[in-house]
DNA sequence: TCACAACAATTAACATGTTAACGAAAAGAT
DNA sequence: ATCTTTTCGTTAACATGTTAATTGTTGTGA
C-alpha cells in the first residue's frame, strides 16, 4: 500500500522550500545593503569563478531558466555590473562578463559570504554538510550522477 | 582562512535549487492535466490535512508568503477549490476550507502522487531518505529542532 | 471613550519562475 | 543555391516570491 500521501510536515518539496529559506535568509540580508538579488548574485558568483560565458551556459551554471536570465541581464547591464556582446563567429550568442563594479560586489562580501557558510558547516557538523550535498546532487537531474 | 567561498558545483544554495527541480518535475508533469499549480496543490494538501484553517496557519504550512497566498486563494476561490469565510468572533481573520472539487483533485492523485514520491525513496534509499529530510530540517529555522 | 499600539489581511511594485510562441542566425538536406 | 530544420535567445502572459505600504479590527491604557 503505498497509496498514502505523506503528511506534509515529512514532504521532501517542502522541506526543500524551508531549508532554501532558511540558508537563503542571512545571504538576503547580506545582499539588502548591496541593491542586487540573490540570482544576481548567483550570476555574478558563476562569472566570477569561469569568466566570460555564453547565455546558456551561464543559465546552465546559474541555475536559471532562459526567460529569467535575459531580464537579470538586462538589469545588470544597466546597473554597470555586467557587459553583453555578440559573438562575431556566431552571431546567435550572446557573450557576458563581468565587469570591476561587479567583481567589486564579490570582492566586498567574500569575507562575509564564507562566513555564512562556515555558520551552515558548523551547524550541520562537517561530515553531514557534505552529505546533504552528495544527496541533493543526487536529485538533480543535471548531475552527471 | 575561510575567507575562500565555494566553487558554484559546491554550493549549498544551488544544490537546493536543483534539487527541488529534480523533485518538483514529476510533480508538476501531474498537475499539468489538472490546471492547478504546484502551489495551489499545495495548499489543496494541507487544507486536506488539516481541515478548514485561518491564512495565517495556512500560509505557515504550505510554506507560502502572505501576499502570494491572498493571490492563490483568489485563484482557487474562483476556480471552486475552496472557500473563503469571514471568522464572525474575530472579525479580521479569514477561515478558508477545501470544497468537495477540491478534494477530488486529491483523491483523483493521490495514488500517482504516492508513487513519485515511492520513486524518489527508491533513488535515495529509504535510510538516505529519511536522513535527507533530518537534514533538512536543521536548516529550517522554523523547525522545533 | 478616545487615542494609540498591535494584529490580520490585502494591495502595490518590482523581480523571478514557468510555459509557450516568436525571431534571427546557423546547420543540413536536396 | 534554396528550403527545411535546428539552435540561441528574446518576448509574451500569467503565477509566485519579496518587501513595503495600506486598510480594517482588536486590544489597551490614560
Amino acid at each position: 500500500m503505498t497509496n498514502d500521501l505523506p503528511s506534509t510536515t515529512r514532504s521532501l518539496p517542502i522541506a526543500l522550500i524551508r531549508a532554501r529559506e532558511g540558508v537563503m535568509a542571512p545571504i538576503r540580508d547580506m545582499l539588502t545593503e548591496t541593491g542586487i538579488t540573490e540570482q544576481q548574485w548567483r550570476v555574478l558568483r558563476v562569472l566570477s569563478e569561469y569568466g566570460s560565458l555564453d547565455t546558456s551556459t551561464l543559465a546552465d551554471r546559474a541555475s536559471l531558466l532562459f526567460p529569467s536570465l535575459t531580464r537579470i541581464a538586462t538589469t545588470m547591464r544597466k546597473k554597470g555590473l555586467i557587459t553583453q556582446t555578440r559573438d562575431e563567429g556566431d552571431r546567435r550568442r550572446q557573450l557576458i562578463a563581468i565587469t570591476a563594479d561587479g567583481q567589486k560586489i564579490i570582492d566586498d562580501h567574500r569575507t562575509q559570504a564564507a562566513q555564512i557558510v562556515a555558520g551552515f558547516k558548523a551547524t550541520l557538523g562537517e561530515e553531514n554538510y557534505e552529505q546533504l550535498l552528495d544527496l541533493l546532487a543526487m536529485l538533480d537531474p543535471g548531475a552527471a550522477e
